[in-house]
DNA sequence: GCAAATTAATGATTTATTCAAG
DNA sequence: CTTGAATAAATCATTAATTTGC
């Protein structure tokens, strides 16, 4: 219905949904069957993905008669949830990073970042970068509108605290997802 | 200088400057010797890269007599453009894609792109993905212009245009390089 | 004509905004 | 309502056009 036609740029859009198709993923029936991947070497307890934050994403099927089930050969398909959830360690680590001063993690931070979090659940480096491009966003617009209310009370002065965007540095060094992405896949050679 | 410190965030930067340092590059001075990834296979001929456009880039060491080059084993360092600049066969076949209607290619059109390109010059995946994310804002911004001032000769009429944002569609299926990317380097497995 | 100086285009990055899952 | 994910807008920085003084 969406898949074929022109957007707000006049873009004719003729895709392979199965490329884009990311709402929810449908897996096979595999409970408590780990990915491949999965480095079950690790102490800590890896709970299956399938379960995650204890959310049982078999229940929404229980309606389903088990004859119906069995005539018809019928699994459930397991729906995965289609984005990452930080478990509590997870964000405490993130922010005991945060409040120590990462900002933008290079790529190979956001990968020793990962690899370290994986500890304690299913995580991505993506999901690092943009937990950290997020928080700083909304860390900023915090203090923004901190210091709109504070102007306001006091009769809008600008006093500029330390934290205030003052003129914008030069020669910013790129750090960005994207900047090591590209280098790494579109460097060709 | 700028290479260690704080900026406006507070983080602080200590990197490898070699990671950063691509204002422009320095290379061996080897005329007329092509990439080695060059693909020499085409029947078109691929200039050099050091004179793309016609720009001797060693006219600019002419000053240098030569004895003091022999004496001192002076070679003029090549000073190779940092930034991609398109051909005039690339800028054409770019332009006929987006009059056709491309405006946000897929990751594996824009491979497909610039494996087409390569013929006409050096060219990666990311410059593809630039030009048209560039290319598309541009034309955008040019047409905004060119409503604004139409309304203000007639009196500020809100006459919506077929090409003005209406009100943002829903779901559309991400087809930028970054999550081309991402989905190829980040996810593990 | 020809470089240095200045301006205009545009390639490349970063930041702000928006969408939507949970 | 919070926030992970994605896109669009703004910005930076480099190269090409263009101008200017000689």
């Amino acid at each position: 219905m969406w898949m074929m036609g022109y957007d707000e740029d006049g873009e004719f859009n003729m895709v392979d949904p199965s490329l884009h198709e990311r709402k929810l993923m449908t897996l096979m029936p595999r409970p408590m069957t780990t990915y491949p991947n999965n480095t079950s070497t690790t102490a800590t307890i890896t709970p299956c993905l399938n379960l995650i934050n204890g959310n049982d994403l078999f229940s929404q099927y229980h309606h389903l008669d088990h004859s119906w089930r069995d005539q018809f050969n019928f699994v459930p398909p397991v729906v995965v949830s289609s984005r990452w959830n930080p478990t509590p360690e997870q964000l405490r680590e993130l922010e005991e990073l945060y409040r120590r001063g990462t900002r933008t993690p290079s790529a190979e931070q956001i990968q020793h970042i990962t690899a370290q979090l994986r500890r304690f659940g299913k995580i991505e480096g993506k999901n690092v970068f943009y937990w950290f491009q997020n928080h700083k966003a909304r860390e900023r617009q915090k203090r923004r509108r901190q210091m709109e209310t504070a102007a306001a009370d006091h009769g809008d002065h600008h006093h500029h605290d330390s934290d205030t965007p003052q003129k914008k540095e030069l020669s910013k060094t790129p750090h960005t997802l994207l900047y090591f992405l590209v280098h790494n896949i579109f460097y060709e050679k």
